[in-house]
DNA sequence: CATGGGATTGACT
DNA sequence: GTCAATCCCATGC
Protein backbone atom coordinates (compact mmCIF):
# COMPACT_ATOMS: atom_id res chain seq x y z
CA UNK A 1 0.00 0.00 0.00
CA UNK A 2 1.81 3.19 -1.07
CA UNK A 3 1.89 5.61 1.50
CA UNK A 4 -0.38 8.59 0.19
CA UNK A 5 -2.83 5.71 0.27
CA UNK A 6 -4.44 6.86 3.78
CA UNK A 7 -3.84 10.67 3.46
CA UNK A 8 -7.05 10.83 1.20
CA UNK A 9 -10.28 11.26 2.45
CA UNK A 10 -11.35 8.90 4.56
CA UNK A 11 -14.65 7.84 2.83
CA UNK A 12 -12.36 7.45 0.02
CA UNK A 13 -10.03 5.25 1.96
CA UNK A 14 -12.94 2.76 3.37
CA UNK A 15 -14.34 2.14 0.06
CA UNK A 16 -10.85 1.56 -1.71
CA UNK A 17 -10.33 -0.57 1.31
CA UNK A 18 -12.82 -3.15 -0.08
CA UNK A 19 -10.86 -6.02 -1.73
CA UNK A 20 -7.46 -5.32 0.25
CA UNK A 21 -6.03 -8.21 2.01
CA UNK A 22 -5.80 -7.82 5.92
CA UNK A 23 -2.69 -10.10 6.98
CA UNK A 24 -1.68 -11.05 10.77
CA UNK A 25 1.15 -13.91 11.33
CA UNK A 26 0.03 -16.63 9.30
CA UNK A 27 -4.10 -15.64 9.15
CA UNK A 28 -5.42 -13.19 6.36
CA UNK A 29 -8.55 -12.24 4.90
CA UNK A 30 -10.38 -10.04 1.80
CA UNK A 31 -11.77 -6.65 3.42
CA UNK A 32 -15.00 -7.30 2.88
CA UNK A 33 -17.20 -4.17 5.02
CA UNK A 34 -15.98 -1.14 5.90
CA UNK A 35 -16.74 1.95 7.70
CA UNK A 36 -15.47 5.41 7.89
CA UNK A 37 -15.15 7.89 10.91
CA UNK A 38 -13.82 11.51 10.93
CA UNK A 39 -13.76 13.92 13.83
CA UNK A 40 -15.99 16.21 12.16
CA UNK A 41 -18.96 14.01 12.99
CA UNK A 42 -20.12 12.88 16.76
CA UNK A 43 -19.91 8.94 16.29
CA UNK A 44 -16.16 9.29 15.79
CA UNK A 45 -14.08 9.20 18.77
CA UNK A 46 -11.83 12.08 17.16
CA UNK A 47 -14.74 14.12 17.84
CA UNK A 48 -13.95 15.01 21.80
CA UNK A 49 -10.12 15.86 20.43
CA UNK A 50 -6.89 14.33 22.07
CA UNK A 51 -6.85 12.33 24.37
CA UNK A 52 -4.85 9.38 25.55
CA UNK A 53 -7.40 7.05 23.95
CA UNK A 54 -7.79 8.97 20.52
CA UNK A 55 -3.94 10.66 20.11
CA UNK A 56 -3.13 7.57 17.71
CA UNK A 57 -6.30 8.70 15.65
CA UNK A 58 -4.44 12.58 14.92
CA UNK A 59 -1.16 10.59 13.82
CA UNK A 60 0.22 9.93 10.18
CA UNK A 61 -1.93 7.91 8.04
CA UNK A 62 -1.46 4.05 7.80
CA UNK A 63 -1.70 3.45 11.47
CA UNK A 64 -3.32 0.65 12.94
CA UNK A 65 -5.93 2.60 15.66
CA UNK A 66 -6.79 -0.74 18.00
CA UNK A 67 -9.54 -0.13 20.94
CA UNK A 68 -11.53 -2.29 23.12
CA UNK A 69 -15.18 -2.45 22.62
CA UNK A 70 -17.73 -3.07 25.29
CA UNK A 71 -14.88 -4.37 27.69
CA UNK A 72 -14.99 -7.51 25.98
CA UNK A 73 -13.67 -7.44 21.49
CA UNK A 74 -10.75 -5.03 19.79
CA UNK A 75 -11.62 -3.53 16.99
CA UNK A 76 -8.99 -2.64 14.03
CA UNK A 77 -8.83 0.59 11.89
CA UNK A 78 -6.91 2.15 9.58
CA UNK A 79 -6.01 6.19 10.12
CA UNK A 80 -6.48 8.02 7.71
CA UNK A 81 -6.22 11.58 6.53
CA UNK A 82 -3.03 13.64 6.79
CA UNK A 83 -1.09 14.19 10.02
CA UNK A 84 -3.70 16.13 12.54
CA UNK A 85 -6.87 15.14 11.22
CA UNK A 86 -8.67 12.39 13.32
CA UNK A 87 -10.26 10.23 11.32
CA UNK A 88 -9.99 6.16 10.46
CA UNK A 89 -11.56 3.50 8.78
CA UNK A 90 -12.68 0.57 10.65
CA UNK A 91 -12.25 -2.92 9.29
CA UNK A 92 -15.82 -4.85 10.08
CA UNK A 93 -15.71 -7.84 7.96
CA UNK A 94 -13.34 -9.98 6.11
CA UNK A 95 -13.42 -13.32 3.61
CA UNK A 96 -11.17 -15.78 5.32
CA UNK A 97 -8.40 -16.38 2.84
CA UNK A 98 -5.57 -17.61 5.00
CA UNK A 99 -5.07 -19.72 7.80
CA UNK A 100 -8.49 -20.89 8.10
CA UNK A 101 -8.02 -23.53 10.66
CA UNK A 102 -5.80 -21.27 13.36
CA UNK A 103 -9.13 -18.81 13.02
CA UNK A 104 -11.61 -21.67 13.52
CA UNK A 105 -9.41 -22.59 16.90
CA UNK A 106 -9.47 -18.82 18.11
CA UNK A 107 -13.22 -18.87 16.89
CA UNK A 108 -14.48 -21.95 18.42
CA UNK A 109 -16.86 -21.94 15.48
CA UNK A 110 -16.09 -24.40 11.72
CA UNK A 111 -18.73 -22.21 9.38
CA UNK A 112 -16.21 -19.81 7.10
CA UNK A 113 -18.93 -17.02 7.78
CA UNK A 114 -18.26 -17.18 11.32
CA UNK A 115 -14.69 -16.45 11.41
CA UNK A 116 -14.97 -12.73 10.20
CA UNK A 117 -17.88 -11.53 10.21
CA UNK A 118 -18.08 -8.51 12.31
CA UNK A 119 -15.47 -6.03 13.57
CA UNK A 120 -14.81 -8.36 17.15
CA UNK A 121 -15.02 -11.00 15.10
CA UNK A 122 -12.10 -10.68 12.84
CA UNK A 123 -9.81 -9.74 15.11
CA UNK A 124 -10.65 -12.53 17.33
CA UNK A 125 -9.62 -14.98 14.02
CA UNK A 126 -6.80 -12.81 13.34
CA UNK A 127 -5.31 -12.75 17.14
CA UNK A 128 -5.03 -8.37 16.74
CA UNK A 129 -5.10 -7.50 20.15
CA UNK A 130 -4.78 -3.64 21.58
CA UNK A 131 -1.05 -3.96 21.88
CA UNK A 132 -1.71 -3.50 17.98
CA UNK A 133 -2.28 0.04 18.42
CA UNK A 134 -0.45 2.50 17.05
CA UNK A 135 1.56 -0.05 14.96
CA UNK A 136 2.04 0.55 11.52
CA UNK A 137 0.04 -1.28 8.99
CA UNK A 138 2.47 -1.18 6.08
CA UNK A 139 5.52 -2.76 8.34
CA UNK A 140 3.29 -5.24 10.42
CA UNK A 141 3.04 -7.47 12.32
CA UNK A 142 -0.29 -6.32 11.18
CA UNK A 143 -0.32 -5.17 7.64
CA UNK A 144 -2.79 -4.56 4.95
CA UNK A 145 -1.78 -4.82 0.85
CA UNK A 146 -3.41 -4.05 -2.14
CA UNK A 147 -6.36 -6.37 -4.12
CA UNK A 148 -5.02 -9.15 -5.58
CA UNK A 149 -8.58 -10.09 -7.43
CA UNK A 150 -10.53 -7.68 -8.99
CA UNK A 151 -13.12 -5.99 -7.15
CA UNK A 152 -16.62 -6.22 -7.59
CA UNK A 153 -19.66 -3.64 -7.11
CA UNK A 154 -19.46 -2.17 -3.98
CA UNK A 155 -22.62 -1.29 -1.85
CA UNK A 156 -22.88 1.65 0.81
CA UNK A 157 -25.24 2.08 3.22
CA UNK A 158 -25.83 3.41 6.75
CA UNK A 159 -23.11 2.60 10.09
CA UNK A 160 -24.12 0.07 12.15
CA UNK A 161 -24.19 0.20 16.08
CA UNK A 162 -23.79 3.91 16.79
CA UNK A 163 -26.76 6.13 18.26
CA UNK A 164 -25.10 9.72 16.77
CA UNK A 165 -25.14 10.66 13.40
CA UNK A 166 -26.38 7.54 12.11
CA UNK A 167 -27.58 9.13 8.98
CA UNK A 168 -24.43 9.16 6.83
CA UNK A 169 -24.24 6.64 4.40
CA UNK A 170 -20.22 5.99 5.97
CA UNK A 171 -20.62 2.05 5.37
CA UNK A 172 -19.11 0.29 2.16
CA UNK A 173 -19.49 -3.51 1.62
CA UNK A 174 -18.79 -5.73 -1.29
CA UNK A 175 -22.10 -6.40 -2.98
CA UNK A 176 -23.38 -9.72 -2.71
CA UNK A 177 -20.53 -11.00 -0.07
CA UNK A 178 -21.85 -13.74 1.79
CA UNK A 179 -19.50 -13.00 4.86
CA UNK A 180 -20.02 -9.04 5.13
CA UNK A 181 -21.86 -8.58 9.02
CA UNK A 182 -25.05 -9.35 9.63
CA UNK A 183 -26.86 -6.56 11.33
CA UNK A 184 -28.25 -3.26 10.65
CA UNK A 185 -30.03 -1.58 8.07
CA UNK A 186 -29.72 -3.73 4.23
CA UNK A 187 -31.13 0.12 3.12
CA UNK A 188 -28.93 0.51 -0.34
CA UNK A 189 -27.96 4.30 -0.84
CA UNK A 190 -25.62 3.82 -3.78
CA UNK A 191 -24.55 1.07 -6.00
C1' DC B 1 -11.58 9.41 42.70
C1' DA B 2 -16.52 7.60 41.06
C1' DT B 3 -19.36 7.01 37.46
C1' DG B 4 -21.32 5.74 33.02
C1' DG B 5 -21.34 4.54 28.32
C1' DG B 6 -20.14 2.06 24.39
C1' DA B 7 -17.97 1.48 16.36
C1' DT B 8 -20.19 -6.25 19.84
C1' DT B 9 -21.14 -10.89 20.33
C1' DG B 10 -23.34 -15.10 21.69
C1' DA B 11 -26.62 -17.36 24.52
C1' DC B 12 -31.15 -17.60 25.62
C1' DT B 13 -36.68 -16.76 25.52
C1' DG C 1 -36.47 -10.37 20.20
C1' DT C 2 -33.83 -9.64 24.86
C1' DC C 3 -29.75 -9.33 27.65
C1' DA C 4 -25.29 -9.83 30.11
C1' DA C 5 -20.27 -9.88 29.85
C1' DT C 6 -16.43 -6.72 30.92
C1' DC C 7 -12.90 -2.84 30.68
C1' DC C 8 -11.07 1.34 28.91
C1' DC C 9 -11.31 5.92 29.44
C1' DA C 10 -13.83 10.55 29.17
C1' DT C 11 -16.07 13.27 32.21
C1' DG C 12 -17.29 15.58 36.38
C1' DC C 13 -16.84 16.43 41.21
Amino acid sequence: MRSEFYAGEVCAVARALIGCVVRHGETAGTIVETEAYHEREPACHAYVGRTPRTITLFGPPGLAYVYRSYGVHAMLNAVSEPEGVGAAVLIRALEPLEGIELMRARRGRDRLEDLCSGPGKLTQALGIELGHNDGDLRQGPVTITPAVALVGEITVSRRIGITRAVELPWRYSAMGSRFVSRRGSSLMLEG
